[in-house]
Parts: structure tokens; sequence; C-alpha cells
DNA sequence: ACCTGAACACCGTTCAAGT
DNA sequence: ACCTGAACACCGTTCAAGT
């Protein structure tokens, strides 16, 4: 909104992190993270391709920036609410942020940012689980396994809905893969496995996770009933 | 053993794909995917790069070949046995398989491999889960929430055994940026978050998918105590 | 201080021509 | 049929020189 910048437009541009990461994250969104070059990022700018460099030290610390600001809008939890739920919308709403970007999960799995967004992301998740009484262990593994489960699902997402024109290439080699080899198994399950309905097979996995600490929760913390 | 190719040393080399993708996987391990060309492979080869694409119609092509190699040597699940404990080894089966190469997740996660090694992954997984109850559709979730974690996983486990020398650029650069911001919770998972012990992280995550599934099994199929 | 111009050392891929 | 040689259209990154 009240951006500084008006990348594009005018000659002798002014470069800076923030809308530099502004302008990448668009160019991301037209050209997908293959096509995405310090060169055409630069034209984009109205400015030579070295000049990024003043501010990035190369293109990695760009991607990194970028999977930080990706994660810039996800809220804070409520203070008041059950523990599964709580994780359970911080998993969606990362989730969302990666498929908000094209590849978003991609440029997120390739790297490693310790900025603000990204730690206050993990503080709210172990927040969530230490305040429901989990271990400082716990909390911390609990914390890897739903985002390597949320990362590695939404890089299958985009991935699978990325190629040619509309829909299926992939679907359809599969089928025929499977149809001529000896995987009954495979074969009952392809429609499921063929499905285009994400946000099921997300949540399915996620209830899994969830339903998992559920388990530990209870046999780990001996509550009385009526625990205020 | 018996491989018909001595890649490397004579110079008229023949290529297929079989000796091609071997070699490939060889230079994987000592350079890693970022420095994997198809020129470096090709001279590897004792030919020049154009040759490989009588063989593989893109790099891609090759890395899906990789990827399918990967996984040669996943054996079938015993025919007895419980099907946690079976599920569980066939998910350790494809850490250890991505982790036997340098960059292996990353190789497999950019893939979508439909041959046989892969699919046959895949039968064993649905099979397995089939077979005690689970419905189709169930078991094909299943699959892909395991299967994503256990990607997202080993994508994080190889990333944090990649860089400089020994160990740690990141672990430090996340501590100081950690204890230099409003992250109580975080601090305390610190141990954990850092700590190098990837088998018992794989271990939790998985542990939660497995439990998450017998909360289903029992809520869904209603067995009587004892039943064999 | 920040950007330009130009270079360095590469890429993946294609394809006529050789054998 | 399969590979060579050479090219095409690019890359990320560096750095003297300009302003």
């Amino acid at each position: 909104m009240s951006s500084t910048s008006s990348p594009g437009r005018g000659r002798p541009a002014r470069l800076d992190r923030s809308s530099t990461v502004d302008t990448a994250l668009q160019l991301l969104d037209s050209l997908g993270l293959d096509d995405l070059t310090m060169r055409r990022l630069a034209d984009s700018l109205g400015v030579q391709a070295g000049a990024l460099y003043r501010h990035f030290a190369t293109k990695q610390d760009l991607l990194t920036a970028m999977a930080e600001r990706m994660l810039a809008d996800i809220p804070t939890p409520r203070e008041n609410g059950d523990w599964d739920e709580l994780l359970a919308d911080l998993a969606r709403a990362l989730r969302t942020a990666l498929l908000t970007h094209r590849d978003g999960a991609r440029v997120f799995a390739g790297t490693h940012s310790t900025g603000a967004h990204t730690l206050r992301f993990s503080e709210s998740v172990i927040g969530v689980l230490r305040e429901a009484g989990f271990t400082d262990a716990d909390a911390a593994r609990a914390l890897m396994a739903v985002a390597n489960f949320t990362v590695g699902h939404t890089l299958e997402e985009q991935a699978a809905l990325r190629p040619g024109d509309e829909a299926d290439a992939d679907p359809e080699r599969l089928r025929q893969a499977v149809e001529s080899g000896p995987f009954p198994h495979l074969v009952a399950a392809l429609p499921t496995l063929t499905g285009t309905d994400f946000t099921a097979h997300f949540e399915f996995g996620l209830h899994l996770l969830v339903q998992g600490l559920q388990a530990l929760d209870e046999s780990g913390t001996r509550r009385g009933p009526g625990g205020a």
C-alpha cells in the first residue's frame, strides 16, 4: 500500500532489501522458481544484475529473505482455546502461507531463515504445546514433525498442480504404470491417490499427528477429570 | 559387482541408462546436487554432454531415474507381523534409502517416479494398511502422510548436515537470533531443536503418525478383544 | 555509497556432421 | 545407431570504473 518504491517504472531505481523481496515474490508468482533469475529480477527493478549483490550476498540469501517474508502474515494464536485446535490452525496457516506463492514450498524448503517471522511461528507452536503441559523436548519435536509434514505435503501439492496446461500428465502416467504391473493394493488406492482434494489429504495427516500428540498427552500427564 | 561398464576408464564408452544412473549417483555423492551437471557427468563417462540426451530426454529425466534407483533396495514387508511395526519399518527404510546418497531427499522430492521400485514401495505401504482393515482411502492418505513427513524430515536432516566444515554455522546463528528476541518458549526448546539426534526426531514424528492411525483403527473397526 | 559495464566461468539443450 | 563438435541462449557472481 504505502510502499516507497514503484519497481519497474522509473528508470534510476534505488534498491533496498524490502522492495526487492516484494518484486522477487511477484516475479516468482509469474515465472516460477526455475525461471526466477537474478538477471530477470534486476530487469524488473530497472537495474543491472550486479547491483543486487549490494543488498543480498547471494541468490540463496535472497531466497531466504523471500521465505521469511512468506510467513509474515501468520497470526499469533489466541490466548484461549484448546491446544490441539491452536496447533492445527498454525499448521494450516503455514500451508496457506506456502500456497500463497507459486513454488512457495520449494523456496521455503530450500532455505533456513532465522528471521523474526519464522521464529515467531516456531515460538507460537512451541508455546501452545508447552503451555498445554508438554515437555520442552516433546514440544520441539512436535514442531519439527508438524513443520516437516506440512512442507512435505505442500511440496507435493504444488508439484501436482504445476505443469503444462490444465491438470494431469502425471496422474495418467501413474495410472497406466500401476495398472500394468502387480500392484493390486495401489489400484484400489488410486482414486484417492490421484484425487485433487489436497486439503482433505493435508487434514488427514495433520489429524494423525494431533491424535498422536493427544495420546502422548494422556499417557504422560495423568490428568484428573475436570481440571481447569 | 558384475556391472558391464567401467565408467571413467576406457575412452570410447558406450552409454546406457543403467550404468549412467550408477555413475550419476556416485557423482552426486562426491559433488552434491548443485554441482552435478550434465557436462561433469559426461566427463565421468568419457563422453560429450550431448551424448547423454540419447538416453535421457532432460536432466529432470535423469534425476527421476536416480530417485527411482534409490528405492531399489527397500524390501517388501514380511507376511506376518503387526501392521504398525511393518508400516514403521517401511518409513524407516525410505528414510535410510534417501540418506544413503548425498542430497538424496532433495533429488527424491524434486521428482515423480512411476518406476517399479517406487510403485512397489507404495504398494507395500498400502497393502500393509488395507490388510490391517483400513479403508482404501485411509490407506492412500496414510501413505501420503508418512511419505511426506519422511521426505520433509530427511530434507531437513540432510540440510543440517551439509555445510562448510564440521557441523554448525546454522545452530549458532539460530541460537543468537532466538536469544536476542522475545522467544522464551523457543529458548527452552533450543537444546532439542539444535540437537543432532535426527533418528530420535524422526521416530517421534513417525510414532505420532502411527499412534494416530491406531486411534483411527480402534474407533473405526470395532474389534472385540483378543481377535486373532 | 551505490550502480554500470563488462567480464569470468560456467550451465542445459540442440543438431548437423561424422563413424 | 550413437557420439562429436560446436553452437545457442542463457546462468550466478565479481569488480574496476563511473557518478
